[in-house]
DNA sequence: ATGCTACATTGAAGCATGTCGATGCAAGCC
DNA sequence: GGCTTGCATCGACATGCTTCAATGTAGCAT
């Protein structure tokens, strides 16, 4: 997982008529804004950027939601790679990973 | 369609435990990050960052795919507010709507 | 060991999405 | 008028997504 910018505004090559955006680079932007394409997620992500760390128990009483579908979320975040977690004991806790949200605010023109 | 800012990761009040973001908030927001999360729509607004305008013919001999699917992209575009068009004889233009993706990005951290 | 708690994974159901061919519609040209 | 071109809409199909209950797994306590 690349967490390169791959600016969507700003052409890396200002070419005349050649393709502005590879295939594979949209592909993979595409993908990152999908993890964001879901008001549960945008919500956790929102609630991380409150907190250094949660711990998943606090989500799941947060959102009114059944346990696996916050922890599907979760791996969904974890996939797209906009969130990290460790085993602390018994708990597992997440928390934002900025470059990957700086990548993608990069993205749209920073 | 509200273009206000909608911070993700700078909830709006800094409040302990109540809501940090809204569900009619995160749903909004939702919508606006899955209009980008295809890679043929993040294609399209890449192209459009390049040209002032953009005819739907030029898009559609860019993509490799139907017309009709071009169309309904670009639709889905438009209804996110982050594309508008108009209609200049048979043609029809497409631009890029600054504020709606500026919007997004400070959304973002920005 | 038994049980309980905190998360993750699986399987299935219902809904949304991407894609196409076919059709509709308006503008320009013969 | 009729005909072609550019684009939008419709209907249908396949795929993907969100959600849940059920199950699995690991750690802690008794």
């Amino acid at each position: 997982m690349s967490m390169q910018a791959l600016p969507v505004l700003q052409p890396i090559c200002c070419g005349s008529d050649a393709p502005p955006l590879a295939a594979a680079a949209a592909a993979e932007l595409a993908e990152r804004f999908r993890a964001l394409a879901d008001p549960t997620r945008v919500a956790i992500v929102n609630r991380l950027s409150g907190a250094d760390e949660l711990c998943v128990c606090d989500l799941n009483s947060a959102f009114d939601l059944s346990q696996p579908t916050v922890s599907h979320h979760l791996k969904i975040l974890r996939d797209a790679g906009l969130v990290e977690s460790t085993r602390r004991g018994t708990w597992a806790y997440y928390r934002l990973v900025p470059d990957a949200v700086e990548s993608l605010r990069v993205t749209l023109g920073g």
